[in-house]
DNA sequence: TAGAGGCTGGACAACGTTGTCAGATCGCGA
DNA sequence: TCGCGATCTGACAACGTTGTCCAGCCTCTA
């Protein structure tokens, strides 16, 4: 064949090997591996000669081999829902973080909210030799994490508990912090609240719905199903849900926000709004403090930081069982949610 | 030793491997394999019966051989700045979505504007044998790159072009897009123009105050240094250089923000100042048309989303010499930008 | 019935590294 | 000068997978 620019083999662009420094070095190939590996008993002069070769050949350890021979790839996963979502970057960059001072790489993905793709990527990253993983569910049901666990991949859930199987989770207090923020509400003189929310079969969306629920029935108050939105977060289906809110005969006076990206429609909506209405969202987000939204604030790198620290310790030999650790929210006041209802 | 707990080797928990599993199915190795990759030529039955042993014992092939064996690590590597950062995060999710689409995954890490951090990390990624590099700049030499590039790693730099190496970029239009917000405020009547940057080290930062320079230049404006603001995105430093440039003697009627940290910082300071100031930013912000903030917006995933098409047809063969691609920028008025000077 | 040809399955080497272990070399004292 | 440690070095196997290649079997035809 006429095909000369065709690569002799289908590897690394022919990268030197240790066995090429060792031959350039005039040394064996473990004297290589030592003095790349820093492992004593090696004499000055050889060291010297090796580290040359290495400069010489430009080599670098190909550490899929290394993993391959140690068993440990010092590289964890995290699979998370959105990396675009300004609530996740802070949780992402935490969880790095913590793998840096561990010596660890972070691989991650998104899984979309797909369950399937959830799926997908942490098994592909368990086929990697994560030595843990860090996922943030979209479905709620894990089973298919189970054979990986009991083969040692350490695995922390974020943000939402696993399901179907039992793991350690590291959650925010959803409930607690809806009830609070609705509370809130309440104490401002609101009786009809509106609550929009995330699809009540994330773990999430469900807990602040119920945080919602508790504290209207702690102040008596009724709770009528049309005051509630459920389901995607996209944004002309919220904005409809929340002006079909406003415009009813007997329209709500403030709302409640369930994470967010509901927020931010939220605030958009009722910026077209002819009068004030109360919100809280859950969820600080940037610049909230200018556009003085009221929130219940979760901290995000906290939640990233808590997982990561919980993961490792797993993985230098933490045993018992499973636990759930879960991270207080804040309110903070900014204006939005002390607004009075209409005096109609 | 009573050392009972103590595993027999080093290995991930003693995993099955293919050759377990071939003994388990009564079948050979590479038959194994050959399901595993839906190879064909191999009978139904025994499929099945494969199958049934992957499932029993819970197999997952393990990749890191894979990657040994085949060459490629259908992953690639992103150095960014700060994946905290808003900016970062859809361009991150941008390069992700390619990847995925051409079945490879994304290993990711912060440099944290760190020169010798991102050093480290990209070298860690190359030891990694990530088929691809999209490295988003702190520093500004890149010749360490230069035997991995060698070697086969197709590189790409984002945001910023790569230093004293020639190699693919994906930019934005720093120059073009702050001097079309300069002649903005100037056009709005304003002869006294703050600018408050990043260090001026940094391309983008050097770039943008470039383009400052070149509006005021072209209207005949003269640029008095104590209008000017570099170094670092520090907050409090930030946010007292804008109080100077404020209160000084002939103070500055419109600012300039050189990126989206020091626009929310500005914004923030300008909030508490007596009398209206006008605020160009560069980089878009979550909200800021509700603020009414006018900025130069880059769009971040087109950024990440055609780096990462470049790296693939890289990867996919594509040769010639390393291009510089620039996107443009967009100027959207939405208040700050056209506030009028005070008539004085 | 025998031979050709197609299909299936398995033995073996190789990928690049590290752990084990044994051999080589050196210095020093007797 | 010889022997003995101590120190340094290298041969070899193994990690789990895939590519190559050959053997066996089955079917179909002459």
């Amino acid at each position: 064949m006429a095909d000369i620019a065709r690569r002799t083999d289908h590897r690394y662009g022919n990268r030197p090997t240790m066995k090429d420094v060792a031959a350039r070095a005039g040394v064996g190939l473990k004297t290589v591996s030592r003095v790349v590996n820093g492992e004593p008993g090696v004499t000055p002069d050889t060291e010297r000669r090796v580290h040359e070769a290495i400069e010489a050949l430009g080599f670098r350890r190909n550490d899929s081999a290394r993993v391959l021979r140690k068993g440990r790839t010092a590289t964890i996963g995290l699979v998370l829902e959105d990396l675009a979502d300004p609530f996740y970057g802070p949780l992402s960059r935490a969880v790095e973080e913590v793998a840096r001072a561990h010596g660890a790489l972070l691989i991650n993905g998104s899984s979309a909210e797909e369950p399937e793709r959830e799926q997908e990527l942490a098994l592909a990253l368990c086929a990697r030799r994560v030595d843990g993983l860090i996922v943030i569910p979209a479905g709620d049901d894990h089973r298919y994490l189970e054979p990986e666990i009991r083969a040692g991949v350490a695995t922390v859930f974020v943000d939402r508990p696993a399901g179907r199987i039992d793991a350690d989770a590291v959650l925010s207090d959803s409930f607690g912090g809806a009830r609070e923020g609705v509370a809130h509400l309440i104490a401002h003189g609101h009786r009809r609240i509106g609550f929009v929310g995330d699809r009540p079969r994330i773990h999430t969306g469900a807990e602040r719905l119920r945080g919602y629920r508790a504290a209207m029935e702690d102040a008596g108050l009724p709770v009528r199903e049309e005051w509630i939105s459920l389901g995607s977060t996209n944004p002309e289906r919220v904005s409809a849900a929340v002006r079909e809110m406003l415009t009813a005969p007997e329209p709500v006076t403030a709302l409640f926000a369930g994470n967010n990206r509901v927020t931010v429609t939220a605030v958009r909506t009722l910026a077209a709004h002819p009068s004030p209405v109360a919100l809280v969202g859950f969820d600080d987000i940037e610049l909230a403090d200018l556009l003085g939204i009221t929130v219940i604030a979760q901290d995000a790198a906290a939640l990233g930081r808590t997982a990561a620290e919980r993961l490792f310790r797993r993985l230098d030999g933490a045993g018992g069982a499973p636990e759930r650790v879960v991270l207080g929210t804040t309110l903070l006041a900014r204006g939005s949610g002390e607004i009075a209802p209409p005096t109609a």
